[in-house]
RNA sequence: UCCUCGGUAGCUCAACCGGCAGAGCGGGUGGCUGUUAACCACUAGGUUCGAGGUUCGAGUCCUCGCCGAGGAG
């Protein structure tokens, strides 16, 4: 089912535009995609999702164990009729927040014993529950179980963590395969080893390539995950307070050394700098809760910069946010409105902010799509910077 | 007219027996990168109602006055 083309490289830089099918539509890529954790883009509506150029938003395995649970969205339909959006959905695999959550976690060989930020009730997840979880919630594009490494770390827990990734995305693969051979009530055995088994199932498998700041280990990982075999490739264990140099670097060293015929997603980023970057490097696919958290948190994105909104010195300011947006927001509404609902405490602002920047981060990215098609990229690159 | 209680940061209020005057909210500024986040950090605000007095030292005790609330007549 799954499918990626490359439509158009840009012959100065990595950059390219493409499309991939899922079940739920044809995705255009270089793209930008919302962050959608507990089955919903916070403080905003599916129908504002789908104006402002939404393709794919992320759900998140690790919350919607924890609550509703699985069962329950599975029961409701799926991920899809449960959130009320007939777009792409693509579920993160819990992975980072076994990074995130670091205090109330155990790693082990096996999996990862963590306990409920919510109740603290104990939990277990190997990589066999990531994916039956995954695939329960039935998301179009499903993420490895992997091991995010934090920053700095030592070169040996940064080994550690490759050969961990390395060793779960084989176990998610098998799992998954053997999962999509059988269907519902199939009680056969595993299927074995390898990515020869045909692929029937509508989901997508994505593998995770860790490494952080090390470009051998990075390409290490990246050739181990190749030979397993995936729909796309993720970059992950970026963005967790590494230097932009030190993103751009291992993007650089690590982009060419990746499947040209599958989708790359670079998760977690992000800034507007490092999505230009980032498709400049070859980069289709990027997700970031930045958008939203800094929206709710009165920061606007603008083509001229970051403004927060929260400062005295927009109390009279009645231009909106962002005079080249094409936004509702920004074709409606002005600084002075926007910083006196927020300072008002009124949730109008949350979403209002929320809603230009996801625009603002889709637009840019559309953006980058459209010079590469148009063989003018390097100019979009430089009129952006 | 008398009695009681009160007056401390912009607001609401703390401050032991007399011993460096604080908090929350509000104000100002900043941060946020696969969401434990409508969150977090930093910061500026004081003639402690006024005038005297006691004391080494007074927001705190004494006297007088001003303002507010309640009560008695």
């Amino acid at each position: 089912m799954f499918s990626y083309r490359t439509l158009a490289v840009c012959p100065v830089t990595g950059a390219r535009a493409g499309e991939f099918v899922t079940p739920h539509g044809v995705i255009r890529t270089p793209l930008f995609m919302p962050v959608g954790t507990q089955a919903t883009v916070k403080a905003m509506t599916p129908l504002e999702l789908e104006q402002i150029g939404a393709q794919i938003v992320l759900g998140n395995t690790y919350h919607l164990y924890l609550r509703p649970g699985e069962e329950l969205v599975a029961d409701a339909g799926g991920l899809h009729a449960f959130m009320g959006w007939q777009r792409g959905i693509l579920t993160d695999s819990g992975g980072f927040q076994v990074f995130s959550l670091a205090d109330l976690r155990r790693i082990t060989s096996d999996g990862v014993e963590f306990r409920s930020h919510i109740d603290g009730s104990a939990h277990f997840f190997s990589p066999e529950k990531s994916i039956a979880i995954q695939q329960k919630l039935g998301a179009d594009v499903i993420m490895c179980f992997d091991d995010c490494v934090p920053y700095p770390a030592d070169v040996s827990r940064v080994r550690e963590g490759v050969e961990r990734t390395v060793a779960w995305a084989r176990r998610c693969r098998n799992f998954f395969l053997d999962f999509s051979q059988r269907g519902p009530g199939d009680e056969r055995p595993l299927a074995g080893e390898g990515g020869a088994l045909g692929l029937t199932s509508p989901q997508a498998l994505f593998g995770i390539v860790q490494g952080g700041v090390h470009d051998a280990l990075r390409l290490e990982c990246a050739s181990r995950l190749r030979e397993i075999g995936f729909e796309g490739y993720a970059v992950g264990g970026l963005s967790v307070g590494e230097s932009h140099d030190e993103m751009y670097g291992v993007l650089d060293a690590l982009c060419p050394a990746l499947p040209h015929d599958k989708p790359r997603y670079l998760m977690g980023v992000g800034h507007p700098a490092n999505l230009i970057e980032g498709v400049a490097r070859g980069v289709d696919m990027f997700d970031c809760v930045l958008p939203t958290r800094n929206g709710r948190n009165g920061t606007l994105l603008t083509s001229a910069g970051r403004i927060n909104i929260k400062a005295k010195q927009y109390e009279r300011d009645f231009s909106p946010p962002d005079p080249e947006c094409d936004c509702y927001v920004c074709r409606n509404f002005t600084r002075a409105y926007i910083r006196h609902l927020y300072r008002a405490g009124e949730i109008l602002a949350a979403r209002f902010c929320s809603w230009h920047n996801l625009r603002y981060l889709i637009r840019l990215v559309e953006g980058a799509r459209d010079a590469i098609l148009a063989g003018d990229f390097p100019a979009y690159r430089a009129r952006f910077w």
